[in-house]
DNA sequence: AAACATAATTAACACTGTTAATAAAATGAA
DNA sequence: TTCATTTTATTAACAGTGTTAATTATGTTT
């Protein structure tokens, strides 16, 4: 049945151009402005033959999201090599501010956005494995081999590994959303110059190594 | 010209009662949910009306911002009767914190949502003296305050203040977009059960102590 | 009462996500 | 190859959205 497989390959072929054209103007232009219409324009299909390939916007964002989480963690891949846990958590750090500066639309729909979330709540429910918790494992890993190092060791793994990740996320967000640059321009009378986001995680960095 | 004055009145009687009619609605509904038409049914107005007294939906909105940032400045205004200025910078956290999951529509409009912003940014250019701004300068006066009292005394005021910002705001984003649950969830297996951002925000707690 | 200024409305534009009904194409069996 | 069946794609339409221009209604002033 070898006419079978060259029409799911078809099939999963229009698939992937979908995504790739939704991925295209999502990056380019955000999430509101990507409608279906447009993705159906550039894929040159009639705007209801998305919904052969995908349930619903959300699920077309769900997919990109995805790929999101797969770049994070091929990012985190590399830090396996870093073999001091300590220099592999603030390299965490690092990798995980560049990945949200240097793609802030996939940060936003990874962990901003309420939509996909609410996506994965509705249709991934249970058994679906999120790439995230990937990350997040690999986060709580580390933390533990810092407290077998004597880093932390007052602290428990989980809790904090949870404050790390939210002043990493809250930063970038921050960031993102305008606020930090916000704040640096209207206080600009009493706070010196400089990059306020380098020097927050300087600042994160330092506090990481006066807990010893 | 007793006369203009009452017009006047009557002018700004109809912009607070679209204001408050876009306020229930988006405090039940959400952003998206609350549109124009649906505020103009509930003033029983034309919904062109108004744009008479609003530029535009971002304008409602940002009116609407600025009403969150009064409420938590009222909220931290309480904490100024706190001496004990390692004692206020705790409770500023869980103020924060109870504000965040008392108004989580406010909390999103005013910390998390990208529209808001740019509208600031459009619009009230400098000059204008933003709400938020005041609850900031709290937070550092309150970290100068700590450090005068012997915490954190090699660190410079503004980064821990907004590393300490960042981390709780990273840490009521994750809850409300629903990603800390969502861990707890997917991870019940190797996470014993409980309120882990209660656990998380004690943890938070422990490491400012020791950090004194 | 007539002229004017303000306020509110209707109609319309250009979009959005999504669904039902219909047409086209590709496949199976005769 | 022809016919019937299934799959794929399309058109038309619904119910919305924010927003603007042109028009009507209202109230004030002369």
């Amino acid at each position: 049945m070898g006419i079978k497989e060259r029409k799911e390959k078809h099939k999963e072929d229009l698939r992937q151009r979908i995504l790739d054209a939704a991925k295209e103007l999502f990056l380019k232009d955000g999430y509101e402005a990507t409608s279906i219409r447009k993705i159906a324009e550039k894929i040159e299909f009639s705007p209801t033959t998305i919904y052969l390939y995908y349930k619903d916007k959300a699920d077309i964002m769900y997919a990109l999201h995805q790929e999101g989480f797969k770049l994070l963690g091929s990012q985190f891949g590399v830090l396996q090599h870093v073999s001091e846990p300590f220099e592999r958590l603030k390299a965490m750090g690092r990798v995980y501010m560049s990945f949200a500066l240097n793609n802030p639309d996939f940060y936003e729909l990874m962990f901003i956005m309420k939509e996909p979330i609410e996506f994965v709540k509705a249709h991934c429910h249970d058994e679906e494995w999120e790439e995230g918790e990937q990350a997040f494992t690999a986060l709580i890993m580390t933390v533990d081999q810092c407290k077998d190092a004597g880093y932390f060791t007052s602290f428990d793994t989980t809790t904090f590994a949870l404050n790390v990740w939210s002043l990493m996320h809250g930063l970038c967000s921050l960031k993102l959303q305008g606020h930090l640059d916000h704040m640096a321009t209207t206080k600009a009378h009493i706070l010196e110059e400089g990059d306020w986001l380098e020097k927050t995680f300087d600042g994160f960095i330092a506090m990481l190594n006066s807990l010893k």
